[in-house]
RNA sequence: GGGCGGUUAGCUCAGCUGGGAGAGCAUCGGCCUUACAAGCCGAGGGUCACAGGUUCGAGCCCUGUACCGCCCACCA
């Protein structure tokens, strides 16, 4: 790609988006590198499920990454980013199933084994898709070390963390109450529930006592489950009750006689004060069970359909039984009344069924000590948080956590390691099957059926990624991991799991930071979902508006919050801004194309530079400056601004044109100075865009003059003290100012762009006349100024336009041009604002305690604001003054 | 019930340790000025939700109120 030509018209970001990326691929440029003495720079993608087609969260979460891998490997680091998919244990269940159901099947029609043969069939065909949109957005990934969670490196891992848990005893196998998923076959965490506020119903149930002596009213919105009744429970000082518990209650359609029990849990102000109990199908009911030894039963099977103990209604869907129930109480008197009652139901975060409480024997993690761990990592500043506001969060929620269950009764994921003796009873847990058992030796083992959650395998992410349990050069150069970019609904679901787990068995942090970016919403604040068709399909935007707007968009949106307000609009804005820049390295590619790449050298030592270029210079390291500071603090939305603000309105508006007339001009030193700075001001314009847009920078990057390999492996820009300038800055203040001056003055009395005119500038101080003066082409081809005339005092005549910049006057002779009135008008507002200022100010320096307590430099500032201010109400009087005159 | 966040220009949002209110989009006026009409130049627009307080000084700190949103726990 030597031959260097003039840019084409339009940017073709399709073509140029799939050259580019294939030829990175080619080229492997986004290897991890692993080189001795240098900083490294890692993170691991929150592996998204394998199941997954890209949504907008995804490609902010990959845009942020990106952003930072792409910097710190310009940086110079050792840097790697990655990448994976989860095996989403019951997302990819049910889309296989599904994919069964529609030949008839089931998974049971196959067996396990062909079921989970089927599932790594759909994972080979259909499981890329994520990854390959991943793509699309330009990530950086380093594609050859992509990982699965059940892969057979992770598998072991896996394993290898299970047993030493359990050696520890971290992990047992406990009955325990669950929520369960009758669609879903399986248990599910506390935060995989979903509660959902529903219109439900309220029943109110009469249970008659023992002895017939009276009755007590119950209330419920399960009546089924009072099938599984085995005690009614009343607060001890609830007077109503008194010695209740010595009759018990006859339970309505069974024969069974329950107890009443004591409970300081029931609520006496709830209803009638009189809870059912039914320790098998209710957690608060559990735990009452618990307390007082009441006997469990089960009156349902894995489906949710009623079982034995239901007696007549075996057989029977839990939601049918309800009805039938509701309508035999109600034929046999039991029933007291229904009331309409809006409730919190638990649905399936999956599939949305009614989750139904339920006791079976399931795997747990004991998560207290390995959550002590995490909380004292976070409280050490071993593991930073931003935005910080969710410090709190994280606390109030390692300190209520709960036991974790980490069984699941489906097929597909991490069978756990755990056999029994078919002889003996005994439980080995090991790494690999063991022959027989190691009690009586009996070779008659069974393994477990149920599989790991899958958060289970992802807690490992971090170090399994890279080769753990192994003692991996991987392991030792990139863990622990820089930092942690995902959302922060799945804070607790993965962040403080993977902590718990990197502390637990590394003895180390998983990652330094954790940046939880916000939530993407649509433009009015709503979730984006399907169903209420307010989906943004980013690939929908990546053809329509390129990636590189795409992906600028997001990071501009990207400040520290909680959600983002996403419009559509805005990836068109950045679009044009992709345009502009596109648009000004056309213009500068005319220029140099030919040159020799040598000629930013110019740029080394500004000193002898013109106004113009020292000016950019200082500019642009500043820009660098507050590049850098926004990216290292996860700034995002600083990065963008700072980065649009210089290119557009410093480098685009302002030194373009400046430097037209040296570019155009015959001086051919001034001509060489101008191409030199401009081609080193685009060049770094480049590489700090090279993050976030990394398309059309590599594009540009690859036709400016002399041989070029990748922009992607460029040094970012550093602060460099020989740009900064504040003189210049000073200076170029000015002239700008004289140049919008005039160029109001023009609008204001509508003088046609392309007509001359003449102006003049009053200007006392001999520096600013020099500088002025030193630039008066410019000013004049700029503001389309015949002649300048730049004198140390005199009076404004009556019929000039006038305006103030600093302590300049700039006045343009407008006979008959001056729309009189609207000037006064706007005169007479600009005359409240000062006095109102200049009220303010006098107040404060007249103020004793304000002069003994400002600060030194505050109260020069309100001085010079003062003397300012009382400068502007004269020049104002006398441009009424001279208006006046005119009426 | 507990906790957290938000309220700044018509819209979407910035605003660092308290020291003269900003951006983009939209609006209005004028321009095809040889990189860009996907553009250029210019203009208008804000009691920083409300009420108190601290302070010489508050968009920023404190207290309270209102509205919006989220999270956690849920009363059967």
């Amino acid at each position: 790609m030597s031959e260097k030509y003039d840019l084409p018209k339009a940017y073709e970001f399709a073509e140029v988006e799939t050259r580019w990326y294939d030829h990175w691929m080619e080229q492997k440029t986004f290897a991890a590198t692993m080189e001795e003495g240098r900083d490294s720079f890692s993170i691991v993608i929150p592996p998204p499920n394998v199941t997954g087609v890209l949504h907008i969260g995804h490609a902010l979460n990959c845009t942020l990454q990106d952003l930072l891998i792409r910097y710190h490997r310009m940086k110079g680091d050792n840097t790697v980013w990655i990448p994976g998919t989860d095996h989403a244990g019951i997302a990819t269940q049910n889309v296989v199933e599904r994919q069964l159901a529609s030949e008839g099947k089931t998974r049971h029609d196959l067996g396990r084994d062909k079921f989970i043969e089927r599932v790594w069939d759909w994972r080979e065909e259909k499981g890329g898709t994520i990854i390959n949109q991943l793509k699309r957005m330009g990530a950086s990934c380093d594609w050859d070390r992509e990982r699965f969670t059940m892969d057979e490196g992770l598998s072991k891992a896996v394993r290898e963390v299970f047993v030493r848990l359990f050696d520890e005893g971290l992990i047992y196998k406990g009955d325990y109450i669950v929520n369960w998923c009758p669609r879903c076959h399986t248990a599910l965490a506390d935060d995989e529930v979903e509660h959902d506020p529903t219109e439900g119903k309220l029943y109110h149930l009469r249970y008659p006592y023992a002895d017939g002596s009276g009755e007590v009213i119950v209330a419920t919105t399960r009546p089924e489950t009072m099938l599984g009744d085995t005690a009614v429970a009343v607060h001890p000082e609830d007077e109503r009750y008194t010695g209740l518990e010595k009759i018990g209650i006859r339970l309505p359609l069974t024969d069974r006689v329950i107890p009443v029990v004591l409970d300081h849990h029931v609520q006496r102000e709830f209803g009638t004060g009189a809870l059912k109990v039914t320790p098998a199908h209710d957690r608060d009911d559990y735990e009452i069970g618990l307390r007082h030894d009441l006997e469990r039963i089960k009156i349902m099977d894995d489906h949710g359909v009623m079982n034995e103990n239901a007696g007549k209604y075996k057989g029977l869907d839990r939601f049918a039984c309800r009805r039938q129930i509701v309508s035999d109480l109600k034929e046999q008197g039991f029933l007291e009344k229904i009331e309409d009652y809006q409730h919190a139901v638990g649905k399936c975060y999956r599939c949305a069924t009614v989750v139904e409480p339920t006791t079976s024997k399931q795997w747990f993690v004991s998560v207290r000590p390995l959550a002590d761990k995490a909380v004292a990592a976070v409280r050490d500043e071993r593991i930073k948080i931003y935005p910080n506001t969710w410090y709190n969060t994280f606390y109030s929620w390692m300190d209520n956590i709960r036991d974790w269950c980490i069984s699941r009764q489906i097929w597909w994921g991490h069978r756990i390691p755990a056999w029994t003796c078919e002889e003996c009873g005994k439980l080995i847990v090991a790494t690999r099957a063991p022959d027989v058992c190691s009690k009586c030796g009996s070779s008659n083992l069974t393994q477990e059926t149920d599989v790991l959650d899958t958060w289970f395998s992802s807690a490992l992410w971090p170090f399994s990624t890279l080769g753990w349990p192994d003692d991996t050069r991987e392991l030792e150069t990139f863990y622990p991991t820089s930092v942690l970019i995902t959302s922060f609904d799945i804070l607790f679901f993965w962040v403080a799991r993977m902590m718990m787990m990197g502390l637990h068995l590394l003895d180390e942090v998983p990652f330094h930071d954790v940046y939880l970016h916000a939530l993407v919403r649509d433009k009015h604040g709503k979730k984006m979902s399907k169903s209420t068709g307010n989906v943004i399909d980013p690939l929908k935007m990546i053809d329509q508006f390129g990636t590189d707007a795409f992906r600028f968009t997001l990071t501009a949106f990207a400040a520290q919050g909680r959600e983002i307000k996403m419009d559509e609009e805005r990836v068109e804005g950045y679009r044009r801004f992709i345009n502009k820049l596109w648009n000004a390295a056309r213009f500068a590619q005319m220029h140099i194309k030919d040159s020799d790449p040598a000629i930013v050298e110019v740029a080394g030592d500004p000193s002898s530079l013109a106004l113009p270029h020292q000016w950019i210079l200082s500019r642009i390291n500043a820009t660098v400056q507050e590049v850098r500071a926004a990216l290292d603090g996860y700034n995002f939305n600083d990065v963008a601004s700072s980065i649009y603000q210089f290119t557009w309105h410093e480098f685009c508006d302002w030194y373009l044109e400046w430097i037209k007339g040296d570019l155009y001009g015959d001086d051919e030193q001034a001509r060489n100075n101008a191409k030199g700075v401009l081609l080193c001001v685009l060049e770094n314009i480049l590489i700090m865009l090279h993050p976030i847009t990394p398309f059309v920078t590599e594009e540009i990057w690859s036709q400016l003059p002399g041989e070029r390999s990748t922009i992607m492996l460029e040094k970012f820009p550093k602060e460099n003290s020989q740009w900064h300038n504040e003189n210049a800055d000073q200076a170029m203040e000015l002239l700008m100012g004289v140049i919008s001056a005039i160029r109001t003055i023009r609008s204001e009395a509508d003088v046609h762009p392309t007509a001359k005119i003449q102006a003049s500038i009053l200007c006392a101080d001999a520096d600013k006349e020099a500088l002025i003066h030193k630039f008066s082409a410019a000013i004049c081809s700029m503001t389309r100024t015949e002649e300048l005339h730049i004198m140390p005092s005199g009076t404004v005549p009556d019929d000039a336009g006038h305006v103030l910049v600093e302590d300049l006057e700039v006045f343009v002779p407008l006979k008959g041009l001056i729309d009189v009135e609207g000037e006064l008008e706007k005169l007479a507002r600009e005359h409240k604002k000062i006095d109102k200022e200049l009220i303010r100010v006098i107040g404060k320096l007249r103020n004793q305690k304000f002069l003994d307590n400002a600060p030194e430099a505050v109260i020069l500032k309100e001085k010079a604001k003062q003397k300012e201010l009382e400068t502007r109400l004269a020049k104002n009087a006398e441009s009424k003054a001279r208006l006046r005159k005119l009426q």
